[in-house]
DNA sequence: GCAGGTTTTAAGCAATTTCTAAGAAAGTCT
DNA sequence: AGACTTTCTTAGAAATTGCTTAAAACCTGC
């Protein structure tokens, strides 16, 4: 049998699998710099040098821990047209960004850092695919608008919001936590959510359907 | 005449000022760790080694940069009561939150990273300083609530929302950049701060101000 | 059991970086 | 002018860190 590099199972794939996870935890608390490998490979139970023969450079492991987290973010919301109800399709929206943030809080940090920092590790992301998916997004709203289905509103800006108030318990949990005096249970994210869901659909002027409602 | 340390005059405190608006612009890029002191030295147009005269350590210049951006976050909404109108009161609280995203993006990066970091160096803020505010803020919310002038919603969530899609605006500038091709100008900033007062007020219940009407 | 590779490990180089020591220069007050 | 404080500079110690080298250990198919 043929060794295939980057499947799923081996040693290999296994230690792969190990230092991303260990490496998305250190980069969410200190950052690209602030993250030495030796703390990645303590992290991952590894000798530093075997972190490093996976992934020649931090930065490689870097990029291949950011490329992860850009998988996350596919949602129902890419493949909605005017012919969905935009209440619906924004509410699970929202739904599932809550649901990220809640269950993969670490790749929503690092994320928000990159971006922070400038985002130079995204050039391609943003410039290519991500920005042709916003034009997609932004041209069902603006049906939806002509359609009467949604009342008039500006799509970029309510994108904005949505992608704001979701990836805030994320990116903004120990804040949260310390105002609270306890962490987010799941049953907290769900009122949450439907907190944000209520908030962003009211000021669209749609009525939040059923299925989200509390 | 007897000199006074801190003062906002002389040499010294005009080292200081440059040394911080040094600090601010290269933490926000390359967060605590990620930045050397030298970067911060060559930014600010001084030696590194007067650079650590005026701030002993890299860590005691970061909090010092660190205590500075906590001033910002001072608000009209700080001295509100029941008697105001909560509509006024939170639209204004949203138009000087964007205010200081425009004017004061890097300080906002600073406090998102080191939150996003697990704010080790904001302890001291949380427990005391901000989760009084907090509760005062929210029993404010509840005691319009209970007069009727604003329809029954959860104070907490409220507020995240506002810090979340107002910040946005500093923090995520980069994203915003690339997807719009542009820089947000001033009148862009108007225009986003109508849109999220819109948002936010109309999923209160509440109409928005002629005063902040598009 | 051995020849091919894959994986693991120890040792350490080279560059960077924080911070100190110590004194020179400049300014300030009497 | 002379004493004193503040500011600046040079030199370098001590620690950290990314990454390399090179060899050992481990597979795996034959």
């Amino acid at each position: 049998m043929i060794k295939v590099k980057g499947a799923d199972a081996g040693v290999g794939a296994m230690n792969r699998r190990k230092i991303l996870q260990a490496a998305e935890k250190c980069f969410a608390q200190f950052g690209l710099k602030g993250t030495a490998v030796q703390l990645i490979a303590d992290e991952a139970g590894l000798p530093k040098t075997n972190v490093l023969y996976y992934f020649k450079t931090k930065q490689e492991l870097y990029v291949a821990v950011l490329e992860e987290t850009l998988s996350l973010w596919n949602s129902h919301f890419d493949k909605a047209t005017v012919n969905d109800d935009p209440a619906m399709v924004l509410a699970a929206y929202i739904a599932e960004k809550m649901e990220v943030s809640r269950t993969h809080p670490l790749a929503s940090k690092i994320f928000a850092m990159e971006i922070i920092n400038g985002a130079q590790n995204l050039s391609g992301y943003f410039d290519e695919e991500h920005a042709l998916w916003m034009q997609g997004r932004l041209a069902v709203i603006d049906a939806w608008i002509a359609a009467g289905k949604l009342p008039p509103i500006e799509g970029e800006y309510l994108l904005y919001t949505i992608w704001a108030s979701t990836q805030h318990y994320a990116d903004f949990s120990a804040q949260i936590t310390r105002l609270r005096g306890k962490k987010m249970t799941k049953a907290d994210f769900e009122n949450a959510t439907k907190q944000v869901i209520k908030l962003v659909l009211g000021g669209c002027g749609l009525a939040v359907p059923e299925a989200f409602k509390e």
